[in-house]
DNA sequence: GCAATCCTGTACCGATCGGTACAAACCCTT
DNA sequence: AAGGGTTTGTACCGATCGGTACAGGATTGC
């Protein structure tokens, strides 16, 4: 049987080659160079095959945002500033634009309906926990809620757009953009 | 040979096949059935195959885009009744967020590089043209290529939310809120 | 109505796909 | 050192991949 943590060492590596070939393009073979381990080791580790390890993957992302934003920007008693440091993940996370992000690449293919539980919760969760902090911070609720989703788009379109240029620069104004925004308003 | 008119006719087909599936998932045998064509012709129409068929599809949308928004919204006399015939155009291209922005699929995948040139040009030519439009109702030209930049962002962001989270009305209320915002700050 | 050309379906190519089988190598406990 | 179970590499499976070859059908010019 595969421990958690027994996987744990592998994901890293196992979410790169989906991040950067996709669910269809991540072959066996890319994913065995990647992980240094043989077909045997990977199907031993996840018996039900690379929708297991894509599952896993979506997994410990959501888990590590779940972590890492969500639950500061619910939890926090100064919401305007776990705004502000969620921005800072974000650019840490997603490396001005580099990377791409996972979730978001899974809900544009083929293999959204597969994965729509994850991957619905993951931005479903995320909106309400930045809508939460905004509506903390004294907006109204309504606008908490669209604010929020405006900036997760925004996010999600400036990686996007950052990539298609080829232009890190650029997802770093637009996160600037978005913190002078929530600035503005609060 | 293969006319652009013998292919033209199956360019809309080849299109949704490729924003199904994505460039790796559009299996030759895919784009057989959605076709009608067998592979000699499909061959036949492009003898660089799959590479081919996709340079193509990506050239007919940006000669789409081309003709309906980038050249109306740099040639408008009245500039911000262009910029709201472009959310016009947005909101029936994408379908309400339904049909995936194909030249953003690519520009998050790994055959980015292949097509680094066309999906660059895309984007970089409707930000500008959109630029070139918000400056001439009234803006300086940092903040116009600034808010340019946000709208397109914003816009392929809201086709990711969008489809994440099954809400084709979050589409939709981003481009209206756009609208709103172009309209407050004109 | 015939011949030259264009078009297209089908069979086939080697390579690779995701997945399985299994035996040797490994690691523990005794 | 012997024995047990666990972990691993490798060979192999049928299916499918992108691409090629080519024979015959359709079409055109005359």
């Amino acid at each position: 049987m595969a421990d958690t943590a027994e996987r744990a060492g592998i994901l890293p590596a196992l979410a790169e080659v989906f991040r950067a070939h996709g669910y269809e393009g991540a072959s066996l073979s890319l994913i065995s160079r990647a992980t240094g381990l043989g077909k045997g080791s990977l199907y031993h580790a996840f018996p039900g095959g690379k929708a297991e390890m894509a599952a896993c993957v979506l997994a410990e992302i959501d888990g590590w945002f779940e972590a890492n934003l969500y639950a500061p920007l619910r939890d926090a008693e100064r919401p305007v500033e776990a705004v502000s440091v969620m921005f800072d993940a974000v650019e840490a996370y997603f490396r001005s634009g580099r990377r791409v992000c996972l979730v978001g690449v899974v809900a544009l293919g083929s293999e959204r309906d597969r994965f729509a539980g994850a991957v619905r919760s993951y931005f479903a969760r995320w909106v309400a926990a930045l809508a939460d902090a905004l509506g903390r911070s004294g907006r109204d609720a309504g606008a908490s809620v669209a604010l929020a989703e405006e900036i997760v788009a925004q996010i999600q379109g400036a990686i996007v757009l950052a990539r298609a240029l080829d232009e890190p620069a650029l997802f770093a104004r637009a996160i600037a953009a978005l913190r002078a925004r929530v600035a503005a308003a609060g």
